[in-house]
DNA sequence: CAATAATCGAGACGGTACGTCACGTCTTCTT
DNA sequence: AAGAAGACGTGACGTACCGTCTCGATTATTG
């Protein structure tokens, strides 16, 4: 993002003194912390820089606008994390991510990524990083169990992965979103309930 | 929200000048158009009465907020339109009115739907306001035709309709959100190939 | 300066809240008592409009910078004031008068007057407001006292009022400015021992 | 100021690289360039640093202030000339002193000792820096010249040399602040010309 | 037909945050 | 040790909107 270290290797180091590590830390802790107190909207530089002790000056010289400070931020906490490999049975797996899925939601990194989403509907930049650093890690490792699963027969092989998934979790998003229902362990059961059987092997695919 | 039509009808009208409806729809008109052009973060209240020629203070004397003028602003372009056909076979109904959302959800009016949800996760008067005019009008009459498709054994009646409409309807807002796929009249056959089965009425009920 | 009250009188009002009178005032009051403490360089718009209790956005509404602001300052509190009319012989009416500029110049107006003049150097709007509003009306009466004493045959005639004006008043402005020595009465005795013989009529005028 | 020659002469040479006369010249030289093309308050010691090819903390190493550094730069270019010939009759060797000045002050460079003037109105360090780097050094001669003229009777000595000074100097500084009238040699002749007889010696002194 | 009352436009008000600039200090590597 | 480079925390800049307010003018109902 605001990477140096992506630029080509060079052994000189750059002139004048080196950016501050601290500094960088403490403003996207900050931003995270921001962020989930107050969303998107409300969260003001100023504050971020206030908070994180540091000159609104130097929050500028590396961040070009909110935006890409709150992506950088979300990403930096959730890059490497929050990836729940399952193995076995595809529908034992789907359902025990999904369970693991619900208490992140209603925790502060819930309201971190609907502050995200919310935040990408006004700047293309944002919703696309959601798509690189959020969905597609986890969309990758799901395609290909569902994909395996497919192969072995255990689940219907017309309808693709993505739309499995959009049909699987979209209902845990949209109450993310909209807030019209709680989200529970028991949402969970029910989109099972009524996905399961349509996710078996069907005699004549995509009738209508 | 801002209608004085739904008070109680009064044979006596209120003294003193009455509101002017054509300040009040040259600000919902100026809203939309502004709406689109800048999105829902870069709009200002001040840039719509001046496009409407109004004064500042009569934008806000029948709107709280930015959110709950843009949330009348786009319901009151779609209010009378888009109602559920309530009579036929449920799945039928469904079917028809899910594509009917999609073309839609492809136009402006989808990006107004998004910028208001995603404007919903910093403010929440715009998430309520959203269900409110939005999610909830339209509900309402869903979940009627759920219940009676319950009664008549046409569909299991061990999931309450809300979750139902959950199913339904989440792939399609968390497209119109993320972007990670388009939004096509195929992804609503996919949709109902899946949950059509578990939509049933089943021999054993939430079994895990 | 930035008074519309200038403008050619017309009978109708400008639409909109009119001007508060009472900021107006806070304003100049707060400009001229931050001007004594700081001097100009160290006087911020930013400063004033908080000890005035008065929004930033509101002084750069009336003047375009600081510089407009102080000279308006300026002329609001000497413009009417501190004119000290004298009649008599002239030798004696300039000795009063000098002497009365002393303790003037000693006092939080003199540190206004050096810090106008100061800020001069950067600005020929202020000191052209200087000149028109301080030096001006000022030696407006003193030339003509020159003049009377002139044709009356009390001082040479020689040479015009304004260069003997500058030979009495320029080495109090010296010392007001630069602060190399101390403003005394007793600096007005010497300039006058020094200039009364060379201001009598001479008999060969000019000589070399 | 910052000149380490005037250090107690040491055959031992400081330890480390010594200081580079190249900035020196070249810091002294940008702060004149763009003291004239700038003035005094929009001058920044960023674009001097800048336009001279040196780091900043060189300028701050050697300066401790804009003012200072301005002082210095202007005084390097005066330094040498301009010292009076200090032989020969009092009034001849200021009339001619005072006849070079009014060129000077109508060039590039009057208007830089009239914005370090102005700015010493803000900052007494400035005024400060203009007393000891410019005023004093002339006045040191021209009273040691004044001392002299007492002794042998030509002028009289009642009056301190810098209330003479003063009188003499006063006038040309005005106007080169306020810019009521120009600068001329005929003022100069008029000074004198009003001057000079209390500049003799008097029977009875300061007499009111 | 006035008096009253709520609306309208316009735009000034006290604020808050914006993104920029220069300050004077610091930390790095190079000379 | 001094050089340039340039990042650092700080604080003021001048701008844009916020939501509230005060104007005169307009348009209705009520006495």
């Amino acid at each position: 993002m605001s990477n140096p270290a992506l630029e080509p290797a060079s052994t000189t180091r750059a002139p004048g003194r080196p950016r501050s590590e601290e500094a960088r830390k403490a403003i996207l802790q900050s931003t995270l912390e921001l962020l989930k107190q107050f969303g998107f909207n409300d969260l003001s530089i100023e504050s971020i820089a206030g908070h994180a002790g540091v000159g609104k000056a130097t929050v500028y010289r590396w961040w070009p606008n909110k935006a890409a400070l709150v992506v950088d931020a979300f990403v930096s906490v959730v890059d490497a994390e929050l990836r729940y490999p399952s193995t076995g049975p595809a529908e034992k797996a789907f359902r025990e991510q999904m369970e693991r899925w619900i208490p992140i939601f209603n925790s502060p990194l819930g309201k971190v990524i609907a502050a995200v989403i919310g935040a990408g509907q006004s700047d293309p930049e944002i919703i696309e990083a959601f798509r690189a650093h959020w969905v597609e890690p986890r969309r990758r490792e799901a395609r290909e169990l569902l994909k395996q699963s497919m192969k072995a027969g255990e689940i219907r092989c017309d309808i693709d992965p993505d739309t499995i998934l959009d049909i699987l979790y979209g209902p845990l998003y949209l109450r993310l979103m909209v807030h019209h229902e709680p989200l529970t362990l028991e949402l969970v059961d029910k989109i099972f309930a009524m996905v399961l059987p349509g996710l078996r092997p069907q005699r004549q695919s995509l009738q209508r």
